[in-house]
Order: structure tokens, then sequence, then C-alpha cells
DNA sequence: GCCATTAGTTTGTCCAAGACAAAGCGTTGA
DNA sequence: TCAACGCTTTGTCTTGGACAAACTAATGGC
């Protein structure tokens, strides 16, 4: 069955986190890519195409230069992807539970999914789960959803049963009235939830009384909640596809309205590595960094 | 002090949510907003216009047209918001409780509403929890959100907590290999995900075998996912926002594509009372309709 | 009286090409 | 080693026109 419709704009936008203009620009420079057009002369792009642009987003976010990568084959582009990742699939502690999880991913056997996940979840505790088991979870899953080894749907159900097991072990806890109190979001169009959950399921059990917004609140409202709370921490996530300059104006702006004994943190790959352009932020670069910026907080704040 | 700088043109769409191509136009027909100008003659918003724009968007939500509403006084904005009528607060059971959480909401006191919650939980029982007071509070919620008495702060802090009791109370079932396989998820641009969540949450303790993609999954990938996992029901939640024309679309398209065996259901106020218009899908007009929906299946496939 | 069509209006998104500022890179000089 | 400079690359903003999708209002059965 051809599939005759291809991607608009905005739903390509949506899907790359690439901008309409980008996109409409570089087709200009680079004659890439090159979407069909329907009756009105809108643009349609092909699946491959977007597949592609995936591709030429992940190696922007590793350093290169977009004049060298767009416009580049797609067979050439995996290549500089592979040269860039000598990535170590090193025994780590977790290794051998994640290669059985995604195992079972792949065999949709949901039921032994999360059965094992509360199994795991049991024996490492909340935090080594979260850093040694989720973490790199997320990063296979979202590497082999690029090289398409796996499905719309196995991706939805993975987010969905960590979803389920983060959020029992969050729910189960009842801190009070403990210090610091952490406000933790998204920027709007930041749909992912995975990386917040992530964060406050570290943040939890230190005894850190944390309070989620879910995703997508925008700007005034995290600073209007923030105020309101009397909160010492506001905490954003960013996923990869959120776009860096988007990200980095709202942190600013956000650092600029807001008290400053209030902390700013920013934690996800969207943003890791640009600590140099943001003063005054504390850049959480892994999921680890959490419990050291957690503990700078607790020595800044002996006294009171 | 005289607030020189502006905000441009990114940072108000990232403040209101009304897209740069909007602001534009509305400029352009309506004038206003009026932004000044850069020495390189980008705009420059001033942060009232911004507050007013924010107070447009607010009636907009609330079914004003733009036509009316851009280019009205901030005064008269005002005015309109209040003169928004409220609804009846009817005396059902568990309305009592509905109260006491609500006010809690307002007070951000979300320890206490998290704790309230797993209370009212184990006093109700899952499913009578969820009909009897997720669904009332959801309506207060949303009524009280169009009216402007809650703050975004709040309304997120709602669904992210309620999020956080059902998933726990639906993680902790292990059901098995029973009838029916139920495989729930949303349309794409359909982002709620709590009424999914009641469903799910209706199901399981009946024994059903529910597999949940979250939300937005595309049409392609919910056949692929129903015709390789082996299901015996495709569920959908569509929320009042939905555009019922896109619903019905795309819930014709899916029946076509489906085999016969397989049934569809579609629950959520976006979709109630479009039984007539869908043949062959089973449309759940209030959430208790879930277990009669469900009894019907049943008593088809007594043989099976 | 109640739906279903149809025609008319409103409204948001898309397009084009040009312009320019911000960021990256490379060279020079202290 | 680092600061300052110019050159190149790259993403965002601009204008005005166009048009499709959504909404409203009027019309025509049943």
């Amino acid at each position: 069955m051809a599939d005759v419709s291809g991607l608009t704009i905005a739903a390509v936008e949506r899907d790359t986190g690439l901008s309409k203009d980008t996109l409409r620009v570089w087709e200009r420079r680079y004659g890439f890519p090159k979407p069909l057009r329907d009756p009105s002369g809108e643009r349609l792009y092909a699946a491959d195409d977007v597949e592609r642009l995936r591709l030429i987003k992940r190696l922007l976010d590793q350093g290169h230069r977009p004049g060298k990568v767009v416009g580049t084959a797609p067979a050439e582009l995996l290549r500089l992807l592979e040269a860039h990742t000598p990535r170590t699939a090193a025994a780590l502690p977790g290794s051998a539970e994640c290669a059985a999880l995604i195992d079972l991913l792949k065999l949709h056997r949901s039921d032994e999914l999360r059965a094992m996940l509360s199994q795991t979840l049991l024996k490492f505790g909340l935090q080594r789960f979260v850093a040694e088991i989720v973490a790199p979870l997320n990063r296979h899953v979202g590497e082999a959803w690029l090289r398409g080894e796996i499905a719309v749907m196995e991706e939805h159900l993975y987010t969905e049963l960590i979803q389920n097991t983060l959020r029992a072990a969050i729910n189960a806890h009842a801190a009070r009235g403990t210090r610091p109190r952490v406000l933790l979001t998204t920027f709007p169009d930041e749909e992912h939830t995975l990386g917040l959950l992530m964060a406050e399921a570290m943040l939890v059990p230190e005894g850190a009384h944390c309070i989620s917004l879910g995703t997508q609140t925008p700007l005034s409202d995290i600073r209007m909640a923030a105020a309101s709370g009397s909160f010492d921490i506001v905490a954003l996530s960013f996923s990869s596809a959120y776009p860096v300059r988007q990200a980095v104006d709202g942190l600013l702006s956000l650092r600029d309205r807001l008290a400053g004994e209030v902390g700013i943190w920013a934690g996800g790959a969207g943003i890791c590595g640009r600590q140099r352009s943001l003063p005054g932020i504390r850049v959480i670069a892994e999921i680890d960094d959490t419990l050291a910026a957690l503990r700078d907080w607790h020595n800044a704040h002996l006294n009171s």
C-alpha cells in the first residue's frame, strides 16, 4: 500500500525539532530536504526524508555543522554517527538487565516487562534503578528507534511502562515539610515527561520536597508558581529534540525574573554542555549529577 | 524604572502560546498588538501588551472569537472573563470529598492532596474512585479553569497527582493471559492522558488485559499494533478539545482498516453523543459505560 | 421541531525571497 | 594561553499575498 500522503511542515517540525524556517532555508541553500507539494503548493515530506532529518539532527547535536551534513547521503551520515559513538557496551552494573528488558520490549511481552521492571526496581533501589537501568535503557531505545529497529508501538509502550513504574515509586513516598522544596516542569513544546520523572525519582528518596507540574508550563506560570510556593529550586528538563536556542533564551529569561535565592537547575540531553552560556543556572549533565547538585545545595544552606 | 527593552516575538510566543504567524497577522488585521521596533526593525513587545495577550488567550479558550476580543480594551476583557457563568454544583455521592480535594488544590497543599487521594482511593475502591471522584473532579477543575478561578499551576498539579495515583493503582495489578485484550491509546494531537488512565483503571480490576500506548499514536501504528498483538478491542479517548470531525474521520478510517472481529471503543467528551454517525464502533458516553461495554463483550464471546 | 447541506466569513498557517544578527571558526598579536 | 579581530556559516525575522480549515448563518427536507 503506497502511502500517498507525506507529512506537513508542521508535523516535521514536531517530529524532528527543526523549525519551519530552518526546514525552508535548508531546502533553499542545500537542496535538502526537497519535499513534494500538495495541489495548493504546500510541502509534503516523505517519511524517508524525515528519517534522514532525524539523523542530521543527531549529528548537529554532536557538534557537526549543517553545511557539512545536510545534503550528505544517509549511508555516510550513519558512518559519521558510528564514528562518533565508540559507545562502550562495557559491563556496567545493570547491562544484563537492560538487554533482557529490551528483548522483552521487542517481543511485546508487556506483562513480563512490567513485572521485571518492578522486580529490578526492588533489587536496585529507586535511585540506582533510574541511573543504571532507566537512563541506559532510554539511550538504547532512542538509538534503536533512530535506526528503525523499534516500532512506534514499542516506543510508546516503553514510555508508558516506565512511567507507571516510576510514578508508583514516587507516589509511595510521603515526605512532608522537608527541604529543599523543588518545583519540576518543562517549557512549552517540551512534552517528554521521562526526564522529569527520573529527576523526581532521584530527589524524592533524599528527602527533597518535590512538586511536579508535568510538562509544558508557560514561562510566566513557572515564575508565578515559583514565587507563590516558596520554592528553593526550579528544575527544568530538556530532551534532545528541544531547540537549544529556545532553551537558553527561556532559562536566562527565567533567571532574570526569578528571585536570586531561588536556584534553577536545567538537565537533559537538550541542554547538556551549555553551562558556559548559562550563568546563574546549574546545568545537570548526567542524571547522577542530580545528587551532586542536591549535595551542593545542602552545603550552601547549612546555616538555615 | 523605564523598561527600555521589550520582549522579542519568540519570547512572546513562548510566554503566550500564540504563534509568531498569529501575532504578525493580528497586528496586520486588528492593529493589536503594535510592538515597538529595535534598530534593525524587529518587534519588541511591551510587558503590558503581553499581559493583555494572555487575557485574550484565556477568552479564546472560553470560545470567544478573535475578531471580537483582539483589539478590545483590557478593562472590557476582564468584564467578559467575569461574565462567564458558573455551573450548578449538584449533590452526588462523593461530592464532599470532591469539594475538600478542590480546596486543597487551591491552597497548593500537594502533600495533603496526594494523601487524601490515596486514602479516598482505598475507601472507595478503584472503580468507584474513578467514576465518583475523578470524573466529577475533572469537570470541576475544567470549568474552574475556564472561569479563571484556577491557575495553570493548579491545573497541572492536579493532572500530575491524579496521574500518579491512578498509575500506581494500575501498576499494582498483575493480570496475565486474561481476556479481552484491550489496546488503549489516543490519536495524534490528542494529548490528554487522564481519560485513557480512567478507562484503564475501570477495566483492569475486571480482569481485562490492558495495554496502553499512552497518547498520540499515529493511525497506521494503531492499526499495526492492533493486528500484531491479537487484540480484542481497541479503545480510543477524546477530550472535549479534540475536533469532532477529525475524531469521526479517524475512527471510521480505523474501522475500515481493522479486522471485523476487533471491537473499537471510543470514549470521552469529544465524541459522546456521536454513536449515530459511527457504525461498528462502541461509543462510551460516560465512564461507567465502560463496564457495560465490557459486559456486552463478555456476553458476545461466551462460547469462545 | 430537528437535522443535514450549503454558502459565506473568519482565522490560522504556509509560502517566497531578502535581510541580518548571533554563533562558529581561523588568524593575528600580545 | 588567551584576547581581539574579521570572515563565514546559519538560524531567525521581515513583508504581503494566498488559501484551507473552522466556524456561523441561512436554507431545505423529514
